[in-house]
DNA sequence: TACACTAATTATAAAGATTATTATGTAATA
DNA sequence: TATTACATAATAATCTTTATAATTAGTGTA
């Protein structure tokens, strides 16, 4: 299923000029499947077994460059490092207080809040992101003891 | 006018049992008179010459001692350092790509957001966040060029 | 006012994330 | 094949924030 889509990243790297090297095609493969938002160090450590001369400076430059050609989206929340997100489709995120774990969640686009804010502000407003917080179920029974 | 917000605060702080020190309260004037939702470093360094002896320590601890009482906020954007804002209203941010000016912004809580995630995801909803983006008129005049 | 207790400050070190540098390697091109 | 440009690896450097330990300074009470 997820084939495709990387398929159809790597075209788009290739029609951007940029080349598909081991590495690159691993930090990517690995961003598609994984559904949890994961931290370049995380990404680092997952690909230590494959990968075992693999530098952090790669996984951060691979990133970048996709970053710059809008494959992914750099999250920054309270905690110290960014996460990363290959799921480029409208959607806000829900996360967890307590265990740090971030949910995809789907709503309808609030282009009302940004036609209000231009009017308000006089900013042109290119694009606004949203993060719910609470506590994940797993928390919530953990925390019922 | 923000004479009356700082007498406030510090009798917030007092009734949490925290001393009112010069240092203490030189951060705290500075925050409430400045619109810009200053970095820690930027505190630092506005009250150098009043302070020549103070550690940057100092403006982190008594940020963290503002923030547990409610005083103050801390944002958490896309660039290295969090902002910290004592503007405990609800509102929102405006941000300029451009620039980095950060704005306040008005709007109606999203409370029917945070519900419809609470049913799917199965979280406990405790609060959310928004940030809009674009560009600020000062620099759309500049970039008229 | 003086004393004692506790919290706050300072200076410094340490940790953690990210970026910069430099040399080496690899792929594309003429 | 020679040349060029891009990628990688290893390392150092930078920057923000937190931790530690010693000193200083507020605050309540006698």
């Amino acid at each position: 299923m997820s084939e495709k889509r990387l398929q159809e990243a790597i075209v788009t790297l290739k029609d951007s000029g940029v080349r598909i090297t081991p590495q690159r095609h691993a930090v990517l493969e690995f961003l598609l499947n994984s559904m949890t938002h994961p931290t370049a160090d995380e990404i680092y450590k997952a690909l230590e077994g494959k990968f075992p001369n693999m530098s952090v400076a790669t996984v951060y430059n691979n990133l970048r460059v996709f970053k710059d050609i809008g494959l992914v989206r750099e999250l920054t929340y309270g905690d110290a490092s960014s996460r990363f997100d290959c799921n480029t489709t409208e959607h806000y995120h829900v996360i967890c207080e307590s265990c740090g774990k971030i949910v995809d969640f789907h709503y309808p686009s609030l282009d009302e809040v940004e036609s209000l804010a231009e009017q308000v502000t006089g900013f042109d407003v290119s694009n606004h992101r949203m993060e719910v917080y609470g506590t994940c179920s797993d928390c919530q029974s953990k925390n019922a003891h």
